[in-house]
DNA sequence: CCCTAAACGAGACGGTACGTCAGGTCTTATA
DNA sequence: TATAAGACCTGACGTACCGTCTCGTTTAGGG
């Protein structure tokens, strides 16, 4: 599952691509393994083995580098992850979709290299747009694949974005790890699924008002889903 | 709606209140006005005509102070922002208050100051259980209390607990905020009433041939390992 | 010289006396046992079991305080150290007086102590005069009646001062207890002391070349005197 | 004696070597001008235009940055002063030697100076000896050569070392100067000098009627316990 | 094949903030 | 009323990191 298959430079071969690379990945190994104030650019050199100058020539500040070392792991870590599987069904689809990414986010190392790639965002608006092109940007491409054959196929409402509805099914799982409302676990994708589904679904007789206005609001559509 | 209706000695009879007051209001007020990173405690402490001490004495870390800081400016306006209108019609009374939401967050000192807040929770897990305690804990229990309506009057699921409703409503659009993945406005609070809602519609005849459950409602395949 | 001599309520029955003893003694122990930075007002209330106010409101500095320790426990050891034994032989009273000097300051309570002293007399001139005044002025004093005998048996010329006899014998072993130059013992006690009733013997001869001008300056004594 | 005599790049070529001058010419103007509790690192650091940490990675306390200020001063002034003049007169050549210590001891910038670095050799016993081999040392060594001299022609005793013959001359004044007790002046020095080379001359005549050594060479009682 | 110019590691530099400690003042409650 | 306790503001402490800047030392790449 690396950058290449068959000569495999996996080592880069000039100094300069050599430093590059250590930097990456002494900011993912120490992002895991610290707390993320002592994830400094100094601890970053000192355990590339590369001089401090070295990383400002290349990253402007600590949210580019890490950045570019999440999508760096990504890049070599996401060969056979193409995409989510069609299987006909979206909510099995999304269910092992967000069962996985569960999953991710309980181990320590990713946690908490996806909370500092956060808390960069947060604090500056560039890098906040440089994770949204870089790290999210790619995930929303991959569910609006799914999603296209899901609306020609009729199974959720087709006037409805990509980003909504991708927001739609990642946005609870999002808000619940980062602010560790509940559990975070595969009952819970299930769940999400089910409800950004049963919302999704095309509107019969989607009354904008939904389960809002007529008090003699009932609701006509019977099955309910499966239960967690 | 100040902090104050008649008596109400709105500046601090003793030292160490006027002290801590203080320092709260230069939080809030250095979080508004300056990028985080320079929102310091020993600019907070300058500001508050404090010395650093005091902080330290009160707030183990800056993020302590500054959950403190947001629930004081929460405790002194939310007079008269009692709750959620309950006019019987959950989409329109959820409207109204996501649309005043994503109103604050448009305010750029609102906007900071939740940024700040949220790089903190992320930072430090303590600090993050004390924002899910003072800041957000009390909003669900808003909303709870309007949903608790809603559930008995049979326009939401009576499945679905407070919080996973909670998330609903507010994750897509916290998510959006965070990730500025699109435009923040009333249209798009709108949408996701509309789609939470119908989410969370009782579910009378649900249709199996939408989004809701595939082929039947059988659990989809797990596949919980990470990607590696 | 105590407060008083017969009755001795040493432990002191007002409670601002108590206060004020206990501070004192608080000072010595706290000089003796720790360097002398670590000797602060703060740490000599909370052994003292005072608050620090009242050090404050009785001592306007540390040095002060200090003075006034270095005093009380004069006040209370110096019953029957009244004054230099006077034998009639001027070299061998002060040679007992020097080596029961040097021993003292061999003592590192003592030692700690004076140096304190010396420090807070260096750093503020107000402080330095009030050792003077309460600290060696009073050995001056003793010096000088003996002095007084000596001179009248004509062992000392007449023309020299109190002080400046005082300093020719006191003088070399502060310069060396303080800059450590050498070794500070009995020899070094007695050699001082041989020089100075050398220099401080009558002018016979005293051409003021001294040791200057004459060539035929041959060493005739025999006995060195004791050795250490 | 400077570090150079024709081309004078007083101004130091490296950047290193500016921020070690800049923080030795900032010790030494500051200790000049304030009182000495206000001659922070601190301060030291902001007047010389240099970070805390670079006197920090040189000296490790107040005191060696402030011993070597003085050798640097000294290193740099010291030009023409090479030694003391030998006219074949010890007295005189001393007597004039003595009267330049005590006026340089009344040039305020110096006497603070020196008063600071006997602070800090009070204070601490390692930056004692460092005052002990970078200051008086060498001044030791300047008198020890004119000793030497003094010594070959038979006008000081042979039996006495150099640095007892120093403290003979040295003490009293350094005694006086830190003590103050008495007036600091020209007739004094001439008086120490005076003395000192009575007590020096070489013994000829010993008159044991005098201060000498009372009844005989005997050892006078030692007394040696403390006070207590 | 050298030779020059760039990039490199190392780390000192001027700064700023950290979190602590003590100075000296002021408040509170006790005795 | 004077006290013990201790919070307060101030400011220095010594450390760590920032981002820049020398240093020599590789390392490429063009003569």
């Amino acid at each position: 599952m690396d950058d290449d298959s068959r000569d495999r430079p996996s080592v880069p071969t000039s100094r300069s691509e050599r430093a590059r690379t250590a930097a990456l990945e002494a900011a993912l190994a120490l992002a895991a393994e610290l707390p993320y104030p002592q994830v400094t650019m100094e601890a970053i050199a000192a355990r590339a083995g590369v001089g401090k100058a070295t990383l400002y020539r290349r990253w402007p500040r600590r949210g580019s580098l890490l950045v570019d070392a999440v999508a760096h792991r990504n890049a070599h870590a996401a060969v056979g992850d193409g995409g989510i599987p069609d299987t006909g069904d979206l909510a099995a689809d999304l269910t092992a979709v967000l069962r996985s990414v569960v999953d991710e986010l309980a181990v320590p190392a990713w946690d908490a290299l996806l909370r500092a790639l956060c808390v960069e965002a947060l604090v500056d608006a560039a890098v906040g747009a440089q994770v949204l092109e870089q790290v999210f940007a790619p995930q929303i491409a991959v569910f609006a694949h799914r999603f296209a054959t899901a609306r020609t196929a009729g199974h959720i409402d087709a006037s409805v974005g990509d980003v909504e509805v991708f927001e739609l099914f990642v946005a609870p799982v999002f808000h619940r790890w980062q602010l560790r409302t509940g559990a975070l676990d595969h009952a819970y994708a299930d769940a999400v699924v089910r409800r950004a589904c049963h919302a999704l679904a095309p509107a019969a007789t989607t009354r904008s008002g939904g389960a809002g206005s007529g008090r003699s609001g009932r609701t006509p559509r019977a099955t309910p889903g499966p239960r967690g």
